[in-house]
DNA sequence: TGCCAGGCCGGGT
DNA sequence: ACCCGGCATGGC
C-alpha cells in the first residue's frame, strides 16, 4: 500500500460525511463502560442500558463499584449478554479501583503500550475494548480495528479476507501520523461508512463515496 | 420473521 | 496458531 492510500480515503471519507464527534458521551468512564458493552451489539441497545444507570446516578467509578453484579446486570439487561457483561464489567471496574482508585487523570499518566497491555491482563477486555478505552476515553494515539474496519477495508480491497486484528491495525499505524485526533475521527468514519454504505446484508455499493469498485486500482491492494 | 449488531473467552484441534 | 460454540436483547 501507498503511504497516501489511507490518508486521501481519510479526506474522501471527512469531506463527504464531516466530523463524527465521537465518542458519544458524557465521560470517559462512560465511554469505557459503553466500550464494554457495545462488544458485538447494537449501539442502540448500549444507550439503553447506559441510560438506565444514569438514570440512577450511577454511572460514576465509585457508584458501579460498589454495585453488586447481580443488580448491575439488570441495569444493563436491555445491551445483551448482561450476566457476561456484568461479569466484564465487574472485572474491569476492580481493575479500575484497584490501580487507579478510579481516577482517569491516574489512569492517564501511564504510557501508552503500558496501559494496553494492562488492560488486556482484564478478563473480558480484549484487543478492540482496550484500544477503544485507550484512544475515545483517555486520549491516547492506537488506532481501534472493528467489524467495520475490516469490512470496509475488504470490500476495497486492501486487505485480504484473513487478516488479523494485528495487520490491520499496523496498517493505520504504519501509514499515518500520530495523531490521535485523526485516528479518533478516521475510525469514526469508517464506522458510518459501514453503516450507511457497507451493511452485510443491505451493501449500497452503487453509491459508496468511496467508489463502487474499490477505491483505489488493484496496485494499491496490501 | 429471521438476521444482525462497534467481541471475547474457553475448550478443542 | 486458529476454529468454534456460547452469550441475549431489540430493531428492521
Amino acid at each position: 500500500m501507498r503511504q497516501t492510500t489511507l490518508s486521501k480515503i481519510y479526506r474522501k471519507l471527512f469531506d463527504y460525511f464531516g466530523a463524527q464527534g465521537w465518542w458519544p458521551a458524557d465521560s470517559p468512564f462512560e465511554v469505557m463502560v459503553g466500550a464494554i458493552l457495545t462488544q458485538n451489539t447494537n449501539w442502540q441497545n448500549v444507550e439503553k442500558a447506559i441510560l438506565a444507570l444514569k438514570k440512577k446516578g450511577l454511572l460514576e467509578p465509585e457508584k458501579l463499584y460498589k454495585l453488586p453484579q447481580k443488580k448491575l446486570a439488570r441495569f444493563i439487561r436491555p445491551a445483551g449478554y448482561f450476566n457476561i457483561k456484568a461479569g466484564r464489567l465487574r472485572e474491569f471496574l476492580n481493575f479500575f479501583h484497584q490501580s487507579f482508585k478510579g481516577d482517569i487523570a491516574r489512569m492517564k499518566k501511564v504510557p501508552l503500550s503500558r496501559l494496553r497491555s494492562e488492560l488486556l491482563k482484564v478478563k473480558g477486555i480484549g484487543k478492540e475494548t482496550a484500544d477503544s478505552i485507550l484512544l475515545y476515553a483517555l486520549d491516547k494515539p492506537i488506532f481501534v480495528v472493528d467489524a467495520y474496519t475490516k469490512r470496509v477495508l475488504l470490500r476495497h480491497r486492501l486487505i485480504s479476507p484473513d487478516a488479523s486484528y494485528d495487520d490491520i491495525q499496523k496498517l493505520f499505524l504504519e501509514h499515518l501520523p500520530r495523531d490521535r485526533k485523526l485516528f479518533n475521527e478516521f475510525h469514526a468514519l469508517l464506522v458510518r461508512l459501514g453503516k450507511d454504505y457497507c451493511l452485510k446484508n443491505n451493501p449500497r455499493c452503487d453509491v459508496c463515496p468511496l467508489g463502487q469498485d474499490g477505491f483505489l486500482s488493484k496496485t494499491t491492494r496490501v
